[in-house]
DNA sequence: TGAGGATGATTAATCGTTAAAGCAGGGGGT
DNA sequence: ACCCCCTGCTTTAACGATTAATCATCCTCA
């Protein structure tokens, strides 16, 4: 390892001048500076993150802490977050906080223990992470102002409605995932309240009301939206096999723009989230707490795209059999 | 931040001794170690990780280079990977090699820079890491043995093939995703070879391969095994479009077992990964090859594992219709 | 001419932990 | 009784960087 000293004393000088030098915070003279680099480069010198943390206190080290990393979406924002961070100069370590509440707290113990400088949490359904020693950002999920980030839930749920609203549905089914979810509440909410007094919804959960869908679309239902792209495929499921054509007899939509949605058959209607955006401001958000800045704005809601897809389409009373597309 | 020396201080011996005790290294009497332990505990006390670092030179950190994170695979070994490597007391530093080589590159020198103590990497497609002054293990890639440990992707391929030669199909179709992919052609290369000789089969790549399914079901093809879920996705919707039954008609394989095959209609057949076994594996090298032990095993190929859903049947002639399932 | 300021470098302390070497005293073997 | 080893602890010196304090010049201006 090839250490400041070295370079200080192939060039001839003290080890804090070099140090002036690299960091480029004392008082160095240009070309003794540019001498210094020089050699340090002919080294290949690496800093050692280790001493200067020791020294510093500072790790420039993020925790990502993430409750299911098998839902598809989260890795593209450990991917989108790593990305930002990564421009910062920051590192992101991983911990997921597999299932329980308790497993969540492990796991940000686990990653202060490690020495991390803030925390990026996307919180277990239903849970408040307590207060920390770092900075800590929440993501997509409305929790308390000034540290959290989030998806527009609700507007995105307002988008769909009122794109079926527009095209002429009148009769719909809205399916929700859990209904403990905060996030599938929003969405929901969001529905619900943009939808016109014209239109009439009910609201199932879960399984029940996946089972149910063939039942109300034989009632008269015309449209179906859902939280989640995977309830939106399971729906799919239920009326292709009770031969349901979709969009013709039955809309439906999702929530998330999954990597399957483009690719089913039909393609699906969704909404997706920004997930670029949600990144670089809760790296923007941690990254200024950690400076001691304050941050630039305080909560912070990232709006949702609407994708039209050919899984929603004008009602038709009269469509019985399913169409060649 | 509570240090070594203030708990020296309050017990009354010299530092070197509770670092001895904390850590169970040097020699200590009982006695002394369990007073020094609970003044430790009393305080709370957490080793600092940088100070630590410093003196050994070990971070106790690993670095994981993925491709792509948005394939909704890796997230899976992600995170067996970072629950093995907590067991061993690891971290896990992400960074992923978006799209080019360079990127990747790019990544690992990164994480070079922060002081892992290892690397775990799932290359890009093609790509053979350069040596690397840590342990490295390269994960579900057949590359040079000593450093590599990986699904076993012929041999998932030929278990999959052997079900559909075994339930009676005599022209099959296989579709590969991307020529490049080693991972891909070995799946291919396992199918061919396990097929039995009156078994007829043709292999196609890519969008022309999806394309060209119906043209092939109606030229006599029973059977199309895929060497991704996601491209078996798509087949059923160009069948879909073409009013041709799965799998009364046709039957139709995946590959990975991902989040939606169970979903969709009808359930995927396909073959899963051991992501749990691969990760422990992986884990348990470079924590050997860290501490200087010859790893226990050189190249590791983990058995895949075929799961038989709707997707697959008997092959009929003359079922024209599709059928109420 | 001499005081004061700006500039460019050095000195030395420090972060918290580990590890090698040393030291005192007790016990066992011959 | 002597030597040696073992046990339990201390001393001391790092690891590699940062940073406050200091110092030596040289320049400027009254």
């Amino acid at each position: 390892m090839v250490s400041i000293k070295q370079i200080a004393r192939d060039v001839g000088v003290s080890s804090a001048t070099v140090s002036n030098a690299l960091t480029g915070k004392g008082r160095v003279s240009e070309d003794m500076a540019a001498r210094i680099q020089r050699r340090a480069d002919e080294l290949g010198y690496r800093p050692s993150i280790a001493a200067r943390a020791l020294k510093t206190g500072q790790t420039r080290i993020l925790g990502l802490v993430m409750p299911d990393l098998t839902n598809p979406l989260f890795p593209q924002i450990a991917q989108k977050l790593s990305l930002q961070a990564e421009k910062q100069d920051l590192g992101i370590l991983i911990a997921d906080s597999h299932g329980s509440a308790d497993e969540q707290s492990h796991a940000l113990e686990r990653l202060l223990d490690r020495g991390v400088d803030g925390l990026l949490v996307v919180p277990q359904k239903g849970t408040t992470p307590q207060p920390m020693p770092v900075p800590v950002v929440v993501i997509n999920t409305a929790s308390d102002p000034n540290n959290s980030v989030s998806a527009d839930h609700s507007g995105g749920g307002a988008l769909v409605a009122r794109h079926i609203a527009e095209i002429g549905h009148r009769k719909v089914l809205i399916i929700g995932g859990d209904r403990v979810s905060e996030v599938q509440q929003d969405r929901i909410a969001g529905m619900t309240e943009a939808l016109p007094g014209e239109v009439q919804a009910k609201v199932t959960w879960g399984d029940e009301g996946v089972k149910a869908v063939v039942a109300q679309a034989r009632a008269g239902v015309t449209a179906i939206m859902t939280t989640s792209d995977l309830i939106a495929l399971r729906v799919r499921s239920e009326l292709l096999r009770a031969d349901i054509a979709v969009p013709d007899q039955v809309s439906l939509t999702g929530f998330d723009d999954m990597n399957f949605a483009q690719i089913m058959h039909p393609s699906l209607t969704t909404v997706a989230q920004n997930v670029d955006e949600i990144a670089r401001v809760a790296i923007d958000i941690v990254s200024a707490k950690i400076s001691g800045e304050a941050p630039s704005q305080l909560t912070q809601t990232i709006p949702m795209r609407l994708v039209v897809r050919r899984s929603t389409s004008i009602p038709t009373q009269f469509a019985t059999r399913r169409p060649a597309q």
